[in-house]
RNA sequence: GGCCUGUUGGUGAAGCGGUCAAACACAUAGCCCUCUCAAGGCUACAUACAUGGGUUCAAAUCCCAUACAGGUCACCA
C-alpha cells in the first residue's frame, strides 16, 4: 500500500491534479501594483460593524490601486449557517455603495475565478487535499472528538503546550495499511496537515500593520478536512482559495494573527506565494467600567441593522468606520472634502493597533454634518425612503405635502454654514411633527410658558398679532420689526437689551412676545426661524390653528 | 499554561530620539452672537505618554522586566 492507493480510497471521483487548477486559475493580467483583496464573511451571523470596516478597507485598497476586490462566500460552517445573513451581505454592500468586482449571488456568478461560494469549491479541495496525502503530508486520523478534548484537558492540567502535535497526533505514524483498513471498514476520520515545523525554530513574518513579527514555527497537525461534510477547514480553504483566486493582500480580523504559522507552513509546503496579511484589531465597546469585543447580542450597533433603522445616511457610517480603520482619514477628508472615500490612500500602518472604541457621538458628528450638507429635495427623498421601510404614516404624511416638508427642510440650508439638526432621518419626524395639521391637532403637548401663565392669554396675543400686524408678503425685517411694535403695545420691551438694564419696567422682551407666538402656532418653543415657518404654515392656516385652539 | 499583540486626557488619536510643559477631532463646560433652537466665533477642560529599571548629553519615542488588557491554542470562521 503506498499513500496514493489511501489518496484514491479517499477521493475516488478526483481526478483532476493540482497542476489543472493552476493552469484553470492563471495569473491575474493586471497593472503594477494591483491589490486584489476579498471580501470574505462567513453566513453564521448577521453583517456587523467589523465586517463593514474589513469590506470598506478592501474596498479602498483594490479601487485605488486599480485592482479587484471580490466577495467570496464562506459557508464552510454548514451547521451554524444563518437564513438571510447572505442576503443581508449582499444588501449591505450595495446599500453603503460597495460594488464588488466579483461575486455569486443568486446564481448569478461574475468573475473568472470562481465559484465564489466555498461549499461549491469541494472539488477543488479535494483535489489539494488529495494531492497532500499523496506526498505524504496529510493522513487520516481517528480519534474522536472526547478523545482530542482528553488531550487537551491533560496538557492543561499538566501545563503543557496545547493541541495535537508530536507524540500528541496519535495517528501521524499509523501505517498506511491500517489507515486504508480502518477507512474500508468505514471508521469515521478527519484530515490532519503533517506539519514537519519544529516549534524550537522562528521565522519572521511581515505584517502589514505592525510590521515584523517573529513566531514560533507551526507543529500542529491541524485539520484540513472535516469528517462529515468534507468540507475543508479555514485554514485550508484560505490557502487554495487565496492562491487560486490570486488574492494579494489578506485583510482579515486580528483573532488571525495566531494562526500565521500554520498559514506559513501551508503556503510553503504547496510552494505558493503567500498574500500580504493586514489584521485589523477588534472593535470594542466600553460596557459600564470594563472594555470589551463589540458583542451582536448586546450591543445593537454592533449590527449593520442598527443604522439603517436609525436612519443613518449610509456615507456617514462610513466615513466613521474610516475614521477609526486609519487614523489619517480625517485628515485627508478636510482635505478632500468631496472625494469618495475609495480615493483615500488606506495605510495598513496608519490603522489602530489596539483596538478602537465604536464612538456613537462621533457618528452623530459625521452624520450632522453630512445631512446638512444635503440639498433639501435630495434630503426630502432620503427622508421618505427612509420612511418608506420605517414609518409607513410619517411616509405618506410627507409625501402628501411634500412641498411644506421641502420648504421646512430648506430653512437655514443650502448657505455656508447649514444648520445641523439631524443626526438621522428617525430624528425628523420629532421636529417638524407641527407643520402637519393632522399631528399639530392630535398633539396634547403640554403648555408650558413661565412669563404667560395663561395660555388663552397666548392665543389671544397671536390672534392680535395674525390679524393687526402679519402680512405674507413681509420681508423678515418688516416682520421682525412688526413683532418689535407688538411688543410695545403689550408692554415688553422691543431689545432685550433694553429690558435687561430696567427689567422691572416690562413685562417681558420681544423674545417672549416671539415663543408665544411660536407656542401658539406649534406648540413647541423652540423651532427654527419662525418667519420662515409662519411663511410656510400660510396665515389662514396659522388663523384656524388658533381659532380651534381658543375654542378648546 | 504556551504563543502573539497592545497600553498617550471621557473617546478616536498625532507623535517614531531633541522643536513635547504633547497636535487635531469628538464629547463636556462657559462666554459672545442671537426672537427660541440649531449653527457660528472665542475660551476652558481634562493633574494624558501603565509602572520600574536601563541606554543616551537628551526618551512618549530605543532596550529589559513587571503589571494590566486583548487575541489564540475546535472536525467555528
Amino acid at each position: 500500500m503506498t499513500t496514493k492507493d489511501l489518496a484514491n480510497l479517499i477521493f475516488p471521483n478526483i481526478t483532476k491534479t493540482i497542476e489543472d487548477y493552476e493552469k484553470e486559475y492563471p495569473e491575474r493580467d493586471l497593472k503594477e501594483g494591483a491589490k486584489v483583496v476579498r471580501f470574505a464573511p462567513s453566513p453564521t451571523g448577521f453583517m456587523h460593524i467589523g465586517n463593514m470596516m474589513s469590506a470598506t478597507i478592501n474596498y479602498c485598497l483594490a479601487k485605488k490601486s486599480g485592482g479587484v476586490f471580490f466577495v467570496r462566500n464562506e459557508d464552510t460552517d454548514q451547521a451554524r449557517t444563518v437564513e438571510g445573513a447572505v442576503d443581508f451581505i449582499h444588501n449591505t454592500l450595495k446599500h453603503y455603495g460597495i460594488y464588488p468586482d466579483e461575486y455569486e449571488y443568486k446564481g448569478e456568478v461574475v468573475g473568472n475565478y470562481g465559484p465564489y461560494i466555498q461549499s461549491e469549491r469541494k472539488e477543488i479541495y479535494h483535489a489539494y487535499v488529495k494531492h497532500l496525502i499523496e506526498i505524504g503530508k496529510a493522513y487520516p486520523c481517528f480519534m474522536s472528538k472526547e478523545e482530542v478534548d482528553e488531550i487537551r484537558e491533560n496538557q492543561a492540567q499538566a501545563k503543557k503546550r496545547i493541541g495535537i502535535y508530536g507524540r500528541y497526533a496519535r495517528c501521524r505514524n499509523m501505517s498506511i495499511d491500517e489507515a486504508y483498513e480502518k477507512i474500508k471498514n468505514g471508521d469515521k476520520f478527519v484530515i490532519r496537515f503533517k506539519s514537519s515545523g519544529d516549534f524550537d525554530e522562528k521565522f519572521v513574518f511581515e505584517e502589514l500593520n505592525k510590521g515584523k513579527m517573529e513566531f514560533p514555527m507551526n507543529d500542529l497537525d491541524f485539520p484540513i478536512m472535516k469528517s462529515e461534510d468534507l468540507l475543508p477547514t479555514y485554514h485550508f480553504a484560505h490557502l487554495v482559495d487565496d492562491h487560486l483566486m490570486r488574492t494579494t493582500h489578506v485583510v482579515r480580523g486580528e483573532e488571525w494573527i495566531s494562526s500565521v504559522p500554520i498559514h506559513y507552513e501551508l503556503f510553503k509546503t504547496f510552494g505558493f506565494e503567500m498574500p500580504k496579511y493586514i489584521h485589523n484589531s477588534l472593535i470594542l465597546k466600553k460596557d459600564g467600567d470594563t472594555i470589551r469585543k463589540i458583542s451582536k447580542r448586546k450591543d445593537p450597533e454592533a449590527l449593520m441593522f442598527y443604522y439603517t433603522e436609525k436612519g443613518y445616511p449610509a456615507s456617514a457610517v462610513i466615513e466613521s468606520v474610516m475614521t477609526i480603520a486609519n487614523s489619517n482619514y480625517e485628515e485627508w477628508r478636510t482635505q478632500n472634502p468631496e472625494a469618495p472615500f475609495y480615493e483615500f490612500d488606506f495605510n495598513p500602518k496608519k490603522m489602530s493597533s489596539s483596538g478602537a472604541l465604536f464612538d456613537l457621538d462621533k457618528l452623530d458628528n459625521i452624520s450632522k454634518n453630512i445631512i446638512s450638507k444635503m440639498k433639501a429635495k435630495d434630503l426630502y427623498e432620503e427622508i421618505a425612503k427612509w420612511a418608506s421601510e420605517y414609518d409607513k404614516e410619517f411616509e405618506s404624511l410627507i409625501r402628501e405635502n411634500k412641498d411644506l416638508v421641502i420648504g421646512f427642510l430648506n430653512i437655514e440650508r443650502e448657505q455656508s454654514k447649514p444648520r445641523k439638526d439631524f443626526a438621522h432621518y428617525s430624528e425628523v419626524k420629532d421636529k417638524i411633527w407641527y407643520m402637519f395639521n393632522e399631528l399639530f391637532d392630535k398633539s396634547d403637548k403640554p403648555y408650558e410658558f413661565k412669563t404667560i401663565d395663561k395660555k388663552s392669554d397666548v392665543y389671544e396675543l397671536a390672534s392680535v398679532y395674525l390679524n393687526d400686524f402679519y402680512r405674507e408678503e413681509d420681508d423678515k425685517d418688516t416682520w421682525f420689526s412688526k413683532i418689535k411694535s407688538l411688543s410695545e403695545r403689550l408692554g415688553y420691551a422691543k431689545e432685550v437689551k433694553e429690558y435687561k438694564e430696567n427689567p422691572d419696567n416690562y413685562k417681558g422682551h420681544v423674545g417672549d412676545v416671539s415663543t408665544a407666538l411660536r407656542i401658539a402656532i406649534t406648540k413647541e418653543s423652540m423651532t427654527p426661524d419662525l418667519y420662515m415657518i409662519m411663511k410656510l404654515l400660510g396665515k389662514q392656516e396659522m388663523l384656524k390653528r388658533i381659532e380651534k385652539l381658543q375654542k378648546s
